[in-house]
DNA sequence: TACATTTGCAACCGAAAGGTTTCATAACAA
DNA sequence: TTGTTATGAAACCTTTCGGTTGCAAATGTA
């Protein structure tokens, strides 16, 4: 079982999950509601977010609320960041390029 | 099939041919010779790669050499990035909070 | 106590993922 | 022309994924 964060938002619906707990934690059946797929589907995303630790789950009587750790995309952000000087460069050198073909059909 | 950028870079195979082809663009064979699965399988995680943008193949004689576009990346920069800020704040009152305990066992 | 609510989890299913071997084809080299 | 190299792709296999139904257990409520 490959349980990594980028494993756990690659799927759609975990991330609509992620986006809907964001800002405020609710419980597994508030989560469930809001998708037209049944509570267990659900609990089995939760689950897999959960042994990423990309959600933490509390215990409040016989409800448990779903807390999103958002630190933990940090490993994604990390990853994508390594090459955004990458990118950014090729995009500044072709900017430069076509700048520099402008000027010169100017001078034509 | 789902063919998107979150998908792809799921595979840690796949993130590893990312960052092969990242400086320098080669050819097929030459990326399935870094790893010990067949060139067959290669072929089918360059195949995922190219149908989401994220890598453009090059033919140049019977040679074909795979380009990292990594602006596509975007994509999932901008979705992590969108929570940046909520995950900062938090760790940030949990910082102001343990310097206030601190303050305070100083005071005693 | 009796009932409703919230949840976990087992058992099952079809499709997709990731791998293999095998073969065909196109380009280059002798 | 003959052989080698680089690649695409079909056919197949096993495991994982995402979903389902059904049931048990724990907590709260009338």
């Amino acid at each position: 079982m490959r349980r990594d964060v980028f494993q756990a938002i690659a799927d759609p619906t975990r991330r609509e999950i992620i986006s809907m707990i964001a800002h405020k934690s609710l419980n597994v059946n508030s989560v469930a509601e809001n998708f037209d797929v049944s509570r267990t589907a659900i609990y089995k995303h939760l689950k897999i977010l959960t042994e990423c630790g990309l959600v933490k789950i509390k215990q409040q009587g016989r409800e448990r609320y779903c807390e999103a750790k958002l630190e933990k995309l940090s490993v994604v952000s990390d990853w994508v960041e390594q090459y955004r000087e990458m990118w950014n460069n090729r995009l500044d050198s072709l900017e430069n390029y076509l700048m520099e073909l402008q000027a010169k059909n100017k001078d034509e």
